[in-house]
DNA sequence: CGTAGTCTTGAGTATCCTCAACGAGGGTGG
DNA sequence: CCACCCTCGTTGAGGATACTCAAGACTACG
């Protein structure tokens, strides 16, 4: 459902005839699995977001996928799940599950890349548990704020641009949005962070956001 | 990481030369990454956790591996772990890691059995992820219970035991030990579930708990 | 320039954490 | 065999944190 293809420098995905689409914002990429078993997904640009509404009518967002990063593992989770563009203009490359699953078990290489592809999710996966299991939201979002720079490209001022909105944030770290907005301020504030607009910030203080 | 292998009947483990050893209570079975690079691990039977320490001295949980879960997917998370047994007498197969790794390369059928575990893997983070993200203890409690129930092997009364002490539940679930214990607390007197002992539960409701 | 969406900040309330006490087993040693 | 101790589980009281509701500030865009 997740992972990321940075460290992995060729793209096997290349021998499997993909469609690109371009999507708005907001706009559904997924709908529940109507979609999801037919596909597997790779982010060309832009951000999504993996969505799961609960019963009480929360949104709980399972994921962001940047540029590079797969969707598409699971079979069928016990959950609706919906994809959703983040950003205008969000480009996704689909290819047929079916050519990608006879491919992992035809091509030896192909199917470790798919195995590498799964370790990473799992190993990034794991890192969100240790974010949420933070008690503190200060702490939740300093290290969404980390996750989030590791993952994406820096521009040469060191800065990370926040392509989500707070109510997102909120969302995936199951606080409210005004709490992630106060939880910034105080980062701001202790000097830790920078920002250079709401959607712009700076890492200054690594390690103590390290907590 | 972690992975269940229910569902694949077979064993291509079996293929492998494996050394199984028995733990006792609170006993290490790896420590830091010494040898978590040597070692894939398979619960042979009883329990065991999965600990991060976080910096500020709170151990938290990141796992529970029951008989048939799989340990040692990640070369090296950025994080330093342990896994320890719960229970007295927890068994544990340990499969030399290179060899694992060179059979899913040159064994398609193996391979494939490997990028199965991992994506089950997958699955059950997303879940917990869910139960992480849901805002009231009790709902964390709940999801908690459900996604045990489900891993478990029911007794004939369709009890369920709970291996792990309160303490054990709270640090899994980011939660303090009070509160997990006033949320068992507020779930019998609800009537959504049953308690038969401390670590013997019984769930009644179980829509109640699918929030 | 107006409007809608986003972000921030404030006030009051609910939830959870911390500290503390107490009871129930389970194991050990006298 | 029993007193003792230790851990675990539960419950209570007070304080800290986060949520909800609300209002105001900022931004993007027509």
């Amino acid at each position: 459902m997740l992972g990321s293809n940075r460290e992995h420098a060729s793209d096997p995905l290349g021998m499997i005839e993909a469609s690109l689409k371009r999507y708005g914002r907001d706009q559904e990429i997924i709908h529940e699995q109507e979609d999801s078993l037919r596909h597997w997904l790779r982010i060309v640009s832009g951000l999504t977001r993996t969505c799961v509404l609960r019963s009480d009518g929360k949104r709980q967002i399972i994921d962001f996928l940047l540029p590079g990063d797969f969707f598409g593992f699971i079979d069928n989770g016990p959950y609706a799940f919906t994809v959703e563009a983040v950003v205008d203009g969000t480009q996704v490359a689909r290819y047929p599950r079916e050519r990608v699953k006879l491919l992992a078990d035809s091509d030896p290489h192909f199917g470790r890349w798919i195995r590498g592809i799964a370790f990473d999710g799992i190993s990034r996966l794991q890192g969100r548990m240790l974010a949420l299991g933070s008690v503190s939201s200060v702490e939740k979002v300093g290290a969404f704020l980390l996750e989030l720079a590791d993952r994406s490209p820096q521009d040469s001022a060191g800065a990370v641009s926040l392509p989500m909105s707070r109510y997102d944030i909120a969302d995936y770290l199951g606080i409210s949005a005004e709490t992630v907005s106060r939880a910034v301020t105080k980062l701001k504030r202790q000097g830790v962070i920078h920002l250079l607009g709401t959607r712009q910030v700076r890492i200054v203080n690594r390690a103590a956001l390290m907590c």
